[in-house]
DNA sequence: TACTGATAGTCAGCATACTGAGCAATATCA
DNA sequence: TGATATTGCTCAGTATGCTGACTATCAGTA
């Protein structure tokens, strides 16, 4: 049958509702305010220091469009620092703060144990497997969004 | 290490966004404008006439917020109607349209190939797996979202 | 050096998704 | 019956994500 509730795009779109609705829960009651899109952006700008939104936008599969209110929203809430590039002038490169730093260290754990918690009705074999299958799907469509994953 | 990109949560995410980028560029190229939220609605009108809204966003898994947008744009395509109960003065009930059931007849084969698509890097078998995971996944934190999937 | 094309970023517009609030109608129960 | 709770729907506000267009700048080349 055709039901849209067994195809495989529905149950994308539904485990993913899920790991936004468990990402927020857990990260609110530890007490911050950070989606898992900021979350990410984050932790690649620490992880590479002063790179520009292109970069960021394709190590982590976003649109470029995307990107900027995202950082518009890390900067305002004193996150991240966004400079003008000394060597082109086009370029913006971010920088995380002390504040963002501090928010990272201390969110990190919240983030891990909610990733347990939306694969909790598989055994730790079972996640693993999903984990590999969903990668391997990913990599055979990346090309096909306008935000393909781009290597540095 | 704790890579985002390698996280379930970034993963789901990343699936769903090829998922629907397939998903409109195929439908697209047949000639058709729908998205796949308003293809599941429609495919969940026809299958039950008459239906209210809280019960077709229980049926797919959306908010209820979300459903007013959907079919407003459903009836204004001249896709579906929405009709005030006789039973129940607060309720629409939902009706797909001789257009709308045309569209969907038309547009199921195109649908159904978008899902193979977004599944091309993985083997049959590599793919029934994925989705008996993600199914398996979803069931267990049906109830974590504010949107969870209600039987009829 | 002037022209051409590509690139970095932003913006407007649209469609999901969510939170929280509100209105109207219905259900429940003292 | 009358007060209270619940339910169906909508709306305002916010945050992804996308398309397509635009500006400013850079890079390569005739």
């Amino acid at each position: 049958m055709s039901d849209p509730n067994d195809m495989p795009g529905h149950l994308a779109r539904r485990f993913q509702q899920i790991a936004v609705a468990v990402f927020l829960a857990e990260v609110g009651e530890a007490g911050f305010d950070l989606t898992p899109v900021q979350y990410a952006a984050l932790a690649t700008i620490k992880a590479n220091p002063g790179l520009d939104q292109v970069t960021l936008a394709g190590l982590i599969a976003y649109d470029r469009t995307t990107i900027t209110g995202v950082i518009d929203r890390l900067v305002q809430k004193g996150l991240a620092e966004r400079r003008a590039s000394s060597r082109d002038r086009r370029a913006r490169e971010l920088e995380i703060t002390d504040e963002g730093r501090r928010t990272l260290r201390k969110i990190t754990p919240t983030v891990e144990s909610a990733q347990r918690i939306m694969l909790r009705g598989l055994s730790a074999k079972e996640g693993e497997e999903l984990m590999r299958l969903l990668r391997k799907a990913i990599a055979a469509g990346n090309a096909l969004s306008r935000a393909p994953l781009r290597e540095a």
